[in-house]
DNA sequence: GTGAAAGCGCTAACAT
DNA sequence: ATGTTAGCGCTTTCAC
């Protein structure tokens, strides 16, 4: 290429890099030899010699989700126009990939880091911490992040529904999670939820949890457990998907929405506005998280130091017909 | 890191690649100074030297849509056992952006790419028909693809839809489109459309354009002028949001649907089934689309002549109450 | 404003 | 089974 142009390698790199420090005349050879042969410059040689990627990764549960699936889409935003590429990676849910993955993401020399994961599984926060890199963790707001976090309060989302059930003046609370232990999101929630019911003297609810929240169908599942015993009068679903599944078992079961039982979900998803009665649930700025943390992450590219550290991005009680 | 070991580097290079070509003695030792210096192989100048980057490249319009979404959780899941790590892009429905991202997936030297476009923009047709790189065209079927295709044939769905309405009864029918047409997809499934209706002998349907046919209420705006004049009883939405937000649009006005205007789109969105009455629709692989195009991009990586070359994976008319 | 030299951390090809 | 020698195609640094 350098060749081509009748220059010197390193006069190639500056047109391309920083083309005022060229003088006209070679710059508009090489161009037009840039054009004539059709080069395009190996990014992974200029990775290698530069210590600088050029790309971000960028590690959810899954991109099948809408929710995870539009962070992304933030991020992406965000730091495609800076010329940053992003390299994502699924963990389907499974902690023990988030190590791997982001091991795997060091190894190609990322530039900065943005982790869908609260608290990290063990060996991936020393690794990240020891990386020196700029990692940013998203959906929760941990006490001592690795380096920044952005997020949303899950206990205040769960408070908020609790006020809000009780401010409706329903009396026999039931809480619907996520069983398995590791979705620290679900599990904030369920916790501001509890504590907020004793706080304004309701009992404690009655407790389920669901396997795979993912599932609209388990959601319906849920409905018989639910109602055998003591009848709840209201039920808070840490996610969308159970809420609207409970809602079409009520529909079928007959059991009046929320007349017999109240029913509150979290996300906002597309369906909660058109489900028959409307599902009252919590906005969470899904693509603004992302939006956000690739912003950050860009500032700490550029190596600023960035206050503060953990950005909490707020949420919407959006209160519809189903409470 | 290999002087850690006390061996040499090609040593350390093949414990990690190919273990079995390695003593036992040396191997441990190497292990153990892995561990020990909390080594992370740099695999930039790995891709470097090998000429491999161990990266697919995946180019989609958005990822704010689920159906993209799903296509890349599709090709990730496929192709992320191999080893392979995906970088993704988006166009933001920008057709220019398609070459000047596959350039710079190029320059990064992926191993593959996966490029949600039918017809490619003519410059970066010619970028990767030159490339000599796996490609792999997602959801439409191109005549001629630059290497493999995989997809759902977007005029048989029109006419699956055109064929459904007809048999139904109904006589009167009009169409909803994408107004761009960079949208090939839209344009594909309205052409077959039409000339399923001439082929039986229907009148050409009264035809609407929308500008964000990712936009519900958009949807619903349509209904106006697609009641003025002589009044169609069915009409045929190119997607789901579009036909939903025109159901919402109706049960606002008092429109009794399907008795006055039966309403059918494409997608099956999760919203299909939820919407009261439920929409007929044309449930398209989404997720399998993107497995299929990674399971195929992995044999062409590896070498392998695929045949056919176009993949044509089908699609499901879903008939529920709105027509 | 431009070029020459050195080297980024690996892997391929060839020894031994 | 292991080591040695040469790069991979850029960018960095320093000279002019």
């Amino acid at each position: 290429m350098a060749h081509a142009a009748g220059v010197s390698a390193q006069t190639v790199s500056r047109v391309l890099r920083e083309p005022d420090r060229v003088g006209v005349e070679a710059r508009t050879r090489v161009e037009a030899a840039i054009e004539r042969v059709g080069y395009v410059p190996d990014l992974v040689a200029g990775s290698l010699a530069s210590n600088r990627s050029r790309v971000v990764g960028v590690i959810v549960p899954t991109l099948a989700n809408a929710v995870h699936a539009s962070s992304v889409a933030g991020v992406s935003d965000a730091v495609g126009p800076a010329g940053l590429e992003v390299l994502v990676g699924t963990t389907g849910y499974d902690r023990a990939r988030e190590g791997a993955l982001a091991r795997a993401f060091l190894g190609r020399r990322v530039d900065g880091l943005i982790i869908a994961a609260g608290a990290l599984a063990p060996g991936a926060d020393a690794l990240l911490r020891g990386a020196r890199l700029p990692v940013i963790q998203l959906w929760e707001l941990p006490e001592d992040p690795v380096d920044l976090a952005v997020g949303v309060d899950g206990e205040a989302v769960g408070a908020a529904v609790a006020r809000h059930l009780a401010g409706r003046g329903y009396r026999r609370p039931a809480l619907v999670e996520h069983a398995a232990p590791a979705d620290t999101r679900s599990a904030a929630r369920a916790r501001g939820f509890r504590a907020t019911l004793a706080a304004l003297g309701l009992p404690p609810p009655r407790g389920l949890a669901a396997e795979r929240p993912w599932v609209m169908e388990d959601g319906a599942a849920l409905l018989t457990p639910l109602l055998a015993g003591e009848r709840p009068d209201c039920v808070f679903c840490t996610g969308d998907i159970l809420a609207i599944g409970l809602l079409l078992g009520c529909r079928r079961a007959g059991i009046a929405v929320p007349g017999e039982l109240a029913v509150a979900g979290v996300g906002d998803s597309d369906l909660a506005a058109l489900v028959v009665p409307a599902l009252t649930t919590v906005r969470i700025p899904h693509y603004r998280l992302g939006l956000e943390a690739g912003r950050r992450l860009l500032r700490r590219v550029a190596g600023e130091v960035v206050a503060p550290r953990c950005l909490d991005l707020g949420f919407e009680l959006v209160v519809r017909d189903s409470t």
